[in-house]
DNA sequence: ATTAGCACTCTTGCTTCTTGACTGCTAAAC
DNA sequence: GTTTAGCAGTCAAGAAGCAAGAGTGCTAAT
């Protein structure tokens, strides 16, 4: 275990270099953070934090830069007390007042928020289908070839899709269809409309409902489609010096585009209120050069889907994870 | 006016230069394109097609780069002939024979072909609410306390929107919204959703409906809702070599992350079927280092958005307007 | 256990030099 | 009057060398 002194020299360097970005030197150290010992004892200290794996060294006479552990340290036992300030609250409050009529609305903008007050870029994702409880399908004719159907669930979230027929639908049919998918799935998780109610029904209804098939088929789409990778503030990464590198701005970039880690990612379990993943903790190679922190949005503990922020490794965690806290926090009390 | 060897000559140094980012030198052109003339000659040429604008020397010693004027040039003279191979047609019929029910889908899958067979990044937009005419207007009950609106337009795109309230709504009151909204706006354009309609529908309506209000707020505002940016193979840029700079890159992800300046673009008029905005002929500051080539997806005539693809000045005009004018005819036919 | 002092290492920025790719011009050739 | 061979001149880009500066690690004194 690490020595009180070991700790705060840690931390100053850490804090240091989240700061300025570039390897701290003992020196600096000594001069700015207040540690009653002279730079060589802190030179002798760094030595063994390098040799226990919280300090790296780009090279023999550089300063010190912190390892993924030493991240990992930092945000486990180092990071105390929030670090926000009244304004921040402030300014956060007001964004979360506004009116919303729908959940989706209220996750991009805290997600906005989010990027606004932290400067880094934060994505969001809407909750998974698999934790969602069917409260209501309703079936609407447009026109009188065209069939929305709405899917209400119990987090509130409203799911549509239209189906399109070569032949006209009666009222009729819409009722029909209102009836039967309201008294099977009411109730229901999201992921119930699946083959086997397919094949449920068409055992069940003698009738030959042509309709069924399409909307079935339309339905499912809608469930497994894609979730949406939502994001803001792309841009704010491209001003920190680690997107200097060319590499690294391209990873970047691949990464929001490709969205497929992203979304693993944001649906990964969730033992905290607040996850953190540094660097190669995860087992991706693409995220090696990121750290990314994650909450989940919560009303009234209802599972909305998950914001998170990514940035370098350098990231100002204690800022990010003080700010995620809070408005976690106002979003599930509100 | 150019006289025939400049305009091949042009044609070489812009072919050339296309493909190899790399100034070109008066020597390649007279090695690799048979034009019956030393490279003496070609470099005599070279300084008229300078002294006329359609060249730009990075420095004195250095081959020829394509000027903004020269693109053009070649943009509006030289380029003849369609540039798309049989397996590029067969994807894309392939792609665009997908069966979609909303013509969102269709305009998503368009502009993620363009992006996959021109290997550029491709961005879209929806069709500008004003050109929009009210075909229906329906209002349906979720659970007790929320209203959703859907709009159909004669494009066949699909609005809706959510209205919640602090009280249970009946369904009689849903049936005189229905009617109300039907028979006033039937036919007229998004846009008639207004302050003088409010007023009006107040005015004549004595019975306080109390509902009115709420819901007339939120069309209002779905319809002037911002547009929504679709954006398609974004790091298909970095690939390219002028992404290199770190200037070029911080501008291209400043302007997708930004939104607004490819939105007024994307909106602007069209005369032709194809247009192409080459860096600096656009006003904004921000484009100079980008051209954009746009078009509009209509099907059968009718406006459903526009396409489009940005990318470095030196763009394979030729292939991406070939490709553009293909997709363009599919889409309109089908 | 701490620290002053110093030799050693390595980056960074600066010059200088060389190489090579092009051009533009001139004068001869067609 | 074109065209072209030939050649001097220009400039970028890369290599090499050098000096300065920052930082370390070790040793010996405190």
């Amino acid at each position: 275990m690490l020595d009180d002194r070991k700790k705060k020299i840690l931390q100053a360097i850490i804090d240091e270099y989240i700061n300025t970005a570039e390897p701290v030197s003992s020196g600096t150290i000594a001069e700015k953070y207040n540690l009653d010992c002279s730079s060589a004892t802190i030179r002798n200290e760094m030595v063994e934090l390098e040799k226990s794996g919280y300090l790296d060294k780009p090279h023999t006479s550089s300063g010190r830069v912190p390892s993924a552990q030493g991240y990992r340290f930092y945000v486990n036992e180092l990071i105390k007390e929030d670090n926000i300030s009244l304004e921040e609250i402030k300014y956060i409050q007001s964004k979360l007042e506004t009116k919303v009529n729908e959940i989706e609305e209220l996750t991009k903008i805290a997600t906005n928020t989010l990027s606004e007050v932290t400067h880094y870029t934060s994505v969001a994702v809407g909750p998974k289908a698999n934790l969602q409880n069917i409260e209501e399908v309703k079936f609407v004719l447009l026109g009188s070839r065209m069939l929305m159907a709405v899917i209400l669930t119990d987090t509130g979230i409203v799911k549509e899709t239209i189906i399109k027929f070569d032949e006209d639908i009666t009222e009729e049919q819409v009722n029909i269809l209102n009836n039967l998918f309201n008294s099977k799935l009411k109730g229901k998780p999201l992921e119930a409309i699946d083959k086997p109610l397919e094949e449920y029904i068409f055992s069940e209804m003698h009738q030959s409902l042509n309709v069924i098939k399409p909307v079935m088929l339309q339905l499912e789409r809608a469930i497994r489609e894609e979730d949406q990778l939502y994001l803001e503030g792309a841009n704010k990464s491209f001003e920190l010096p680690e997107f200097k590198s060319l590499e690294v701005a391209k990873n970047f970039i691949n990464l929001l585009d490709t969205k497929e880690v992203m979304l693993d990612l944001l649906n990964t379990g969730f033992a905290q209120d607040i996850n953190v993943y540094i660097g190669d903790e995860n087992e991706n190679e693409k995220l090696k050069d990121f750290s990314i922190i994650t909450f989940k949005h919560r009303y009234q503990d209802k599972d909305l889907g998950t914001i998170g922020i990514i940035g370098p490794k350098r990231m100002d965690y204690s800022k990010v994870i003080s700010v995620m806290k809070y408005i976690s926090k106002k979003l599930n009390g509100k």
